[in-house]
DNA sequence: GACTGATAGTCAGCCTGACTGACGATCAGC
DNA sequence: GCTGATCGTCAGTCAGGCTGACTATCAGTC
């Protein structure tokens, strides 16, 4: 849609920056994972549940950042298409194991794939080392404690 | 509601980096401009129409990359505000000329310097040649050429 | 064993953001 | 004055994600 906005005067902000290089990260991301009927979140939820020791909608949810009711209708896809299993834990029966079936391990395999190269494709722009650092710094503010709001420590200087 | 999601298997993925810190930045965006009535997406309007020469709201739509319906609703919300002014052009009476109302232009100051100070505490957590580069990397890859969309050369190897 | 509070999953409802499609008003060319 | 295109507007829709209520279950207590 937008195409390519002007420059101009919204270039140097962030939330113009995060919002457009995400969106067109979106775009990248849905086309290349178009072949395996999947998008970027549904497959970042089989990356989650194919962990070790089988996970409850909630651990998964909590791994994801997403909320619980959110995931009902996650797990609810993703068994449409067979990719996934519920099934009660016999341990605690108020939990669903989340399971990925062959199909989803599958889908999970090649989809996996097809996101490392959409996104080598997608950093090409940059030189390597820009692009190593830029998901490093990425994952510094993403992690990083929450920039305390409002906190401005006067006193701290 | 997130939290910290746990880092074990998506913390190297785009997507996720992206989503989040992009959710980090709105929260700190948020919070740093309510104090003005405005949030980030209102203040970048006002920006735009800062302009120079007055632009009508499908020039300001453009400059902003978002749709012209969506630019309605965004100029009634600062109309209402006191923000702006609509007019309608005398060249050209289709058009809406959209300018900052005085009261706009103190909120544009203040809100200007406040994201300001925002964004340098909300990427304060990198050395500050990392944030230089982050930011340079995001405008790369924001104005970069759409990654050739399906077009995997397969006979380049 | 029954009662109480907390937890997991589900669902309905709502809100936000943004789009598509249709419409009226206006412009430009003929 | 007609015709096609453009601008702003609105209604409708859709996706993402939330809150709140509900059920089933668990854990601890009496």
């Amino acid at each position: 849609m937008t195409g390519d906005a002007s420059f101009e005067a919204l270039g140097f902000r962030l939330g113009y920056l995060f919002k457009h290089v995400h969106l067109r990260l979106a775009e990248a991301s849905a086309l290349a994972l178009a072949p395996f009927g999947v998008d970027g979140r549904e497959l970042a939820v089989l990356v989650v549940l194919a962990a070790k020791d089988p996970l409850s909608q909630l651990e998964a949810a909590g791994r994801l950042g997403v909320d619980r009711t959110t995931m009902v209708a996650l797990v609810d896809a993703l068994e449409v298409k067979g990719l996934v299993e519920r099934r009660r834990s016999s341990q605690d029966r108020r939990k669903n194991i989340v399971q990925l079936t062959p199909t989803g391990q599958d889908c999970l395999r090649k989809g996996e794939q097809a996101r490392a190269e959409m996104e080598r494709q997608f950093l090409a722009p940059l030189a390597p080392s820009d692009a190593d650092r830029l998901v490093r710094s990425l994952q510094t503010l993403a992690t990083a404690p929450a920039t305390s709001p409002a906190a401005v420590p006067e006193d701290a200087g």
